[in-house]
DNA sequence: GTGAAAGCGCTAACAT
DNA sequence: ATGTTAGCGCTTTCAC
């Protein structure tokens, strides 16, 4: 039997009252008893039962992360951040998995509507729309935050990068490195980070003189294999593309798996530049460039919110944070290209 | 307000008590009045508080997952594993990170003592040796299990790899490609997991015919750039190092980075096979030879065995889980390599 | 400054 | 078949 609040207050012939307000350091208590009932606490190892108190005070010390995968470098940072901050502020951090599955984020969802947890941090399957009624239900009842990717239909804080921007920037350095033919493999799903990066592209596109930038939008598969297969069509098209923004990491590295597989030399014949977080990124053949997202900050930063939210039970829901995602230049975007007129 | 299981018996004009056991499909309850019962409960959408239940059982659905990172492919994938056995089972998964410090580890056990979880899956951190008083202290309190990384002194069940086996295996792979200098580089700490390797490693070597294996180690350290350097001087020393065994993936990488920068070919010049789960080995430069551990099946093992003793009450303290690592060959130890006599 | 008592949401003996 | 009651471990009025 674990040590009580009770038990020590039997043993030093106090009331249970008593000895909670000690050991929370009560001020209507003598410092005399205090000393007493700490020292005893300590001596017996006394532990509080996390959730015995919870019952009252509707508060678990308990935050949830939901995001599609863990072995995914992003992710992975992420959770970091948010487990240091978390665990600074003593809370505890429970972590969903939904696969990129609409289906397991809303079963996901509808556990965490028990009051198991006090907040969430989100970062939305590729199977959920810009919509989603647990979603919003789920705001209504406790803190919840996207970060990196969110519904757009749903009204709460957010901590986003500036993925339209970097995604400009990105196609602008393809169009400086002398590609003439660049195209952009776009993620399967809605999300509007992959839309944002998708209009980014365009844009970027137009603006360097493009006629119809739209036809330049390679549409993969959440299926690795039917990527390649897409990826190989596209890359040996008639159209000799000599450029590629590859949205998400997954596609980065089926592109390459295409350029070795048909031998497309990097960069020489096709320069290649992807939204990615691998830390090894430097080491592949050729080292890849990135658009890196600030992965761990953004974490941080989630969590600091939700913490915020939670303490003061500030309203931040109309809270949007953006941290700038950086270009990492490396060799598959190196050399100038052939200048053509 | 949410609604309670009170409130659903006020409103029937009902016990709390025939509420709770209709809920949860009692026998002795009509099959009339749990119509009424659950019909309602769902009208007015009712969840169980999971944490109200759990005082009275001392059970809290929750398990806690124990790693040095999760910002590597080993533990993300062992994660998964997990989380999926623990999802199906209804159990909900806390992640603790402890960045290899002895320090968090421990007060991490700390806080996992108070019954805010059921259960703990642990991966031991390199700071901590093969004893630690609060490892042992908490496995007589709640089910834990070490996965991959064990304490050698405490007495709980282990889900874990042939280490030893594989390091052997992969220690006669370089030297059936001809490699004649070979050498091992040790990650810094002192677990079980590394000195298995080291063993396998020196008896390979052994077997082989050299003489003093032991001066074939390198000691690395948990720095990068200080093991950058330490595997410089291996590497550029005047025994021409040949065939390089690295016992981690930070380490491989290190490796890599020596290579790169002071143009020792690979495999020409020096061959290197590695312990590493990084699904993109294949795309380094060049493609790196791998032993990969079967980390979601470690995961899964581990998962299902403390379910198992959570359901049962079954004693798993004896129980030993070895999964086989598999080598994954690629170009960096390809050829044959110079025959000498 | 200390204690008694009620109650958080739910379960489980023990009535009826 | 349904209701009464006590209690899990703790907090929090409200008395003394």
């Amino acid at each position: 039997m674990s040590v009580t609040i009770r038990k020590i207050a039997e043993d030093l012939n106090l009331a249970v009252s008593t000895v909670s307000k000690a050991l929370r350091d009560s001020h209507e208590i003598s410092d005399e008893t205090k000393r007493r009932i700490l020292d005893y606490a300590r001596k017996l190892e006394y532990i509080p039962n996390p959730y015995a108190g919870s019952l009252k005070n509707k508060t678990t010390k308990n935050i949830a992360v939901v995001v599609p995968e863990v072995a995914d470098t992003f992710f992975s940072n992420a959770i970091n951040g948010i487990e240091l901050v978390a665990r600074a502020k003593g809370y505890h951090v429970m972590i969903y998995l939904t696969h990129e599955s609409r289906e397991r984020e809303e079963s996901i969802l509808q556990d965490l509507r028990g009051g198991r947890v006090d907040g969430v941090l989100i970062s939305v399957s590729q199977g959920v729309g810009g919509n989603s009624l647990i979603h919003s239900q789920l705001v209504t009842e406790l803190p919840l935050i996207f970060f990196d990717r969110a519904c757009d239909g749903v009204e709460t804080a957010r901590v986003l990068t500036d993925d339209f921007e970097s995604s400009y920037k990105a196609t602008q350095h393809l169009v400086s490195r002398g590609c003439r033919e660049i195209v952009f493999l776009a993620a399967a799903g809605e999300l509007s980070i992959t839309r944002q990066r998708r209009e980014g592209f365009l844009k970027a596109l137009g603006d360097s003189g493009v006629e119809k930038p739209e036809k330049h939008i390679v549409m993969c598969s959440e299926d690795d294999d039917k990527s390649f297969t897409v990826i190989k069509n596209a890359l040996m098209d008639k159209q000799a593309v000599d450029g590629v923004v590859c949205s998400v990491e997954k596609l980065a590295i089926q592109a390459y798996r295409v350029c070795q597989t048909y031998t497309l030399a990097i960069p020489d014949r096709i320069k290649i530049i992807a939204f990615s977080n691998l830390q090894i990124a430097g080491l592949l053949a050729p080292s890849m460039t990135t658009v890196v997202q600030p992965a761990f900050a953004m974490g941080e930063a989630a969590a600091t919110l939700l913490f915020k939210a939670l303490a003061k039970k500030l309203d931040i829901t109309k809270e949007r944070i953006v941290l700038p995602s950086e270009i990492c230049e490396r060799d598959s975007t190196r050399g100038t290209g052939i200048f053509r007129m």
